[in-house]
Order: structure tokens, then sequence, then C-alpha cells
DNA sequence: GCCGTTTTCGGCCCGACTGTTTTCAGTCG
């Protein structure tokens, strides 16, 4: 049993306890234990035998005796008899918009509908107006919302999500009235998936700036318009919210808006205990005073703790440790002064190595590393011997023309074959200037051989870095079902970076394990693999993992100077030399 | 059900918007 599938048991019964109309503080500890076990970097099978349950924030007595009656026997009576009480089809309905606990009961207990199909079918035939509170207009969104949830978009990818933001947000500041306009929510956190677009607008005239906005021309509806606050769904199904607030009140709420919503839970309560009362409008001293917030940082300060980047803002100690001075040091974006994993021509790159050479030295990087990929993976046109020799000499006569200010390693992506023999025998390997080792194939193995694939790898002395570790692929591919425990120890006992892929559909490692891997001390390579010149400012991808991971940006080897680089590949080819595999 | 720089009991975040109501409940972020 999984950390997931354990913070899905705690989901549920937290919905189902909420259509119940058990008191909500109850199915709010659920849903608050259910997300820390969500996030947690540690396998939860291993904090149950180490008795440590209690020490996850959010699990007391009873659910940690819930956690472990499920480890050992596989069910959970109490979800068991809850199910028997509240149709579990019912938390299909809790997915409509609008449709929320209470509703959910109300429509089961008085028109004993339990599942999507049957409210539907209530609503078309103007039964759901006769219930109490229900009126033809509240009949009509609930329609709506059954439709919008069938045809509701997945997540769009942090990438596209800034695509798309970056446009609205120039034609935010265009609109007349606006005085300022930036992104928030889950956007402005850089999470890797986001659902809805948030925006923020600081503005003196806020009726006429919304009533622009919803009725920008590619607006499909509009779901919600008022004076502080509207939302659309575009033709697109992307769905936007704008929030305003005058230029002295806009530090509030941005801050507001970025959220997580569960970092501002935790802001408020610990707002509340020393005096005050916080919301996006502004905070209130115990006297009915208003302090107002023009900029982030007000609003922090006034509660004790310096600024925290949003980056961190997920409710994992980040309020703490702002309250005790001790926010970690983050990876500045402009802090990468390398990338050690793209490709080129040579195997599945669009672009040749001249042109990633001349777009890195543009991007004002000091060395890169084409790691085309190893022979085996034949539909990259992965290279052999033969053409590894002859690629060396176009880096070659590629480093003379872009001169000394950019340096231009040659590296492998070299295969770890299904068996967890690597693609290239070690004398060939040798020659190579770097090599990172990934894993393209059979990711479906069982944890024990999957696991030691990976292992073989992280041992073999000529193994510099390990790529996209998990090999997940957002947003639906999940990563290989991976030893984490053994997989970090191993990287950290053999000096092996992990990569941290900057694909938008990889970020893998995700900001779990990374944060993990940074507590021991494990080093860390933020890489684009970008497979054409243009691709190469993903980085920034990457870099927002490492930041919501909390990795100190020395441990991020693509900080360092060239010299330190080589210094470190060289004292492992020293290693591998001095060291005999077999042996 | 959880938790403690006021507490081991008594609290537990805050405001905007909507629709159905004549003052408020429900939902959402």
């Amino acid at each position: 049993m999984t950390n997931q599938e354990i913070a899905e048991i705690f989901e549920k019964i937290a919905n189902l306890l909420e259509i119940k109309g058990e008191v909500i503080y109850k199915t709010l500890a659920y849903r608050r234990a259910a997300e820390s076990i969500r996030n947690l970097a540690e396998d939860i099978n291993k904090l149950h035998q180490e008795n440590k349950l209690s020490e996850i924030p959010g699990v007391g007595k009873a659910i940690s005796e819930k956690i472990i009656e499920i480890l050992t026997t596989g069910k959970l009576e109490f979800l068991e008899k809850l199910e028997k009480e509240v149709p579990p089809s019912l938390i299909e309905v809790l997915q409509v918009p609008d449709v929320g606990p209470k509703k959910a009961a109300l429509f089961w207990r008085e028109a004993g509908i339990t599942n999507l199909m049957e409210l539907e079918r209530a609503a078309n035939t103007g039964e759901l107006r006769q219930l109490p509170g229900m009126g033809e207009k509240s009949e009509k969104r609930i329609l709506d919302g059954i439709k919008m949830y069938q045809r509701r978009s997945d997540r769009m990818l942090l990438g596209q999500a800034w695509q798309v933001a970056n446009t609205w947000l120039d034609w935010l500041r265009s609109v007349p009235g606006v005085l300022r306009a930036e992104a928030g929510g889950s956007l402005n956190r850089w999470k890797p998936t986001i659902g809805d677009l948030d925006f923020v607008v600081s503005s003196n005239n806020p009726l006429e700036v919304m009533e622009t906005f919803v009725n920008h021309k590619e607006v499909n509806r509009i779901l919600s318009h008022g004076e502080n606050k509207s939302s659309i769904e575009l033709q697109s199904r992307t769905q936007i919210q704008l929030w305003i607030q005058p230029p002295e009140r806009f530090g509030s709420l941005w801050q507001y808006s970025t959220g997580s919503k569960e970092h501002n839970v935790h802001l408020r309560e610990h707002a509340q205990r020393i005096g005050y009362s916080l919301s996006e409008r502004g905070i209130q001293d115990a006297q009915g005073n208003e302090i107002l917030c023009a900029v982030e940082a007000d609003v922090y300060q006034t509660l004790g703790m310096p600024w925290i980047p949003p980056e961190l803002r997920e409710d994992r100690g980040e309020i703490q440790a702002a309250l005790n001075r001790c926010l970690p040091i983050l990876l500045d974006p402009k802090g990468l002064i390398s990338d050690l994993h793209m490709h080129s021509t040579w195997s599945d790159g669009r672009s040749s190595i001249e042109e990633m050479a001349l777009a890195a030295k543009q991007k004002g990087l000091n060395l890169i590393c084409i790691c085309d990929h190893s022979a085996s993976l034949g539909i990259a046109r992965g290279l052999n011997k033969e053409r590894l020799a002859e690629q060396r000499l176009e880096i070659d006569r590629v480093q003379q023309n872009v001169g000394k200010s950019l340096q231009i390693l040659q590296g492998v992506e070299l295969e770890i074959l299904a068996d967890g023999k690597l693609d290239f025998p070690d004398e060939l390997l040798q020659d190579l200037d770097l090599v990172v080792a990934s894993l393209h194939t059979s990711l479906r193995q069982p944890r024990e051989t999957i696991t030691g694939r990976l292992l073989m790898a992280i041992r073999n002395p000529h193994v510099d870095i390990i790529g996209h570790p998990s090999g997940r692929l957002l947003p639906t591919r999940e990563g290989a079902d991976l030893d984490w425990d053994i997989i970090l120890q191993a990287a950290a006992d053999h000096g092996v970076a992990l990569e941290i892929n900057s694909d938008p559909s990889r970020l893998d490692l995700d900001e779990i394990h990374a944060r993990r891997a940074a507590e021991m001390g494990i080093l860390m390579c933020i890489n684009s693999d970008a497979h054409s010149f243009d691709a190469l400012p993903i980085t920034r991808f990457g870099i927002s993992v490492a930041r919501r991971a909390w990795v100190n940006p020395e441990l991020v080897i693509n900080t360092w100077p060239n010299e330190k680089i080589l210094a470190w590949l060289g004292n492992r080819q020293v290693m591998a030399e001095s060291i005999h595999p077999e042996s």
C-alpha cells in the first residue's frame, strides 16, 4: 500500500463524513492528514515499522491506528461501515461545480439521488427545483456544471500554463485602469500541473476592469461576476479567475491568491494566535484597526516573519521556518551556468551541435554537454562506438568555432537495459567526458527488479548522473515503482548526481524526492534534456522544482564554475580507474 | 480528529459571490 493510496482512503473518508453531516472539524482533520501523507517523502510502511506514524503532521492517535489497520490487514473497517451508511458514488456528485456536501446530502436524502447520472436526470425532469432552497437557476447551474465536469480539461502542464498566462498578463496590463497585473495561484507557486489560471490586478476602477475582463473575446461562459472577483470559462475550456483590489491592498490580495490554501489557513491560524485577522483585503488588529499591505512582504512582516517565496507556500514547514528565521536559501533562477544533458541531430535531436552551442552561448552558459542516446535506443537513432568517435571530431570543430567562453563536453545518455546491464562497455565509457544513465524501457517491472537495475547503474563508477530517475511522464504516466530509500542511499554513497529533468512533462526528480535528496546531501543536476536549440530555456522549470524542494544551491552542480565540475568529473574518473568493478 | 509561546479542553480561517430568500446558507478559493 503506497502513501498515495493511503492518502486517497482518508480523502474518501473526509468526503463521506462531510456528506453524512459530521462536524466539519473532523472531516478537516482527515483531509489534512491525507494531504500530509501525500506529501511525505518517506514510505509510510517504513514510518510504521519505526513507530513514527504520529510524527506525521495532522496524524494523531485515531488516524495512526487506522493507518496501522490498513497496512496490516489491507482494509479498514471504519470505512467499510461508512460506505454502508453513505453511498460512495455520491463522491462523484461532489465534483460538480456548485455542489458541495450540503447539497449532495439534500439530493440524496430528499430525492434518493446517489450518483451523477441520477442527478442529471433529476435536473432534466425539473425534480431538483422542487427541493428546499433550490430553484430554476440552481437547477440550470447544476446541469451546466455536470456538462463542465464531463468535458473538464486535464490539468495543464506548467510550461503550457505559463505560455497562456503570459499572453493574458500582457493583455491585462494593456486594459485601461489596470495599474499592475500578476499571476497568482499554483502558477505563481510553479506547481508542476495547473488547474485554473489565477490573476490579480491592482486598480482604482475595479468595475470597469471586470467588465472588460468578462467580455474578453475568448470567453465562453461567465461563471461569476463581481466587483472584486470574477471567473470565466474560455472556449478552450480553461478557467480563469481574476481578483481586483486597489493598489494599497495589492500585497494582501496577491498573497491570498497565490495560496496554497493550506499555507493560507496555517498563516491565518498564526495571525489569530497573535491577535490579528488576515484576509485578502488586509490585516485587522484586535481593536479592529486595518493594516493595509501594498506588497506581500508587508503581510509577512506584520505577522512577524520574513517574506516567504511562493514556491515554498505549501504548508510543508515554511511558516515555522520563517518564524525561526531559518528559511532555506533558494536557487537563483539566473544561477544555472551549465546544462549537462542535451541532444543533437546525432541522435533524436532536431538541432545540430553547432546550433545547440550557439544558443547556449547566447543564453550565457559556460559549459554544456552533448548527451545523445546510446545505441540500443533504436527509435532515437542511438550512437555506437564508431559514430561516437566521429561525433567527438564534430564537437572539437564546433568548440573551435564558438570560442573559449563556452566549453563543450561529449557525454552520452546511456541506456540502462531491461536486465540492468549498461548499453556500453566500460572501455567506451571511460573515453567520454560525462555519462548520464537513464531508464527508458521496461518501466513497469516489479519494485525489486527495477530498483536493482538503477542500482547497477549508480554503482558503475563511470556513471556520473542518473537521468530523469523515476521515468514519470506528466500528466498521465506514473514513475517506476522504485525503492527510494535504497536508491537515494546508493546515490549518496557513490557520489552520483541525480538529475532534475526540466522537461515540463517530466520534472523528474519530483519535488518530494528532491527535497529528501537534499536533506541527505545528494548532488543534483538541473538539465534541459533539450532536443532543439530553442528548448534550452526550459531549465527554468527544473529550477522551480529545486526551489519547491528547498534544495540548497550548493548541491546543484550546474551552479558550480567549470573548474569545479571538471574536477568533480576528474575525481570520479580516477575513482573509476582504481576500482575493478568485478571484484 | 488534532493540537498547544493562553490551553491537555475548547477551540479550530476569511471574505466574495450566487440564489433563494426577505436575512442567510452554501460554495469556492
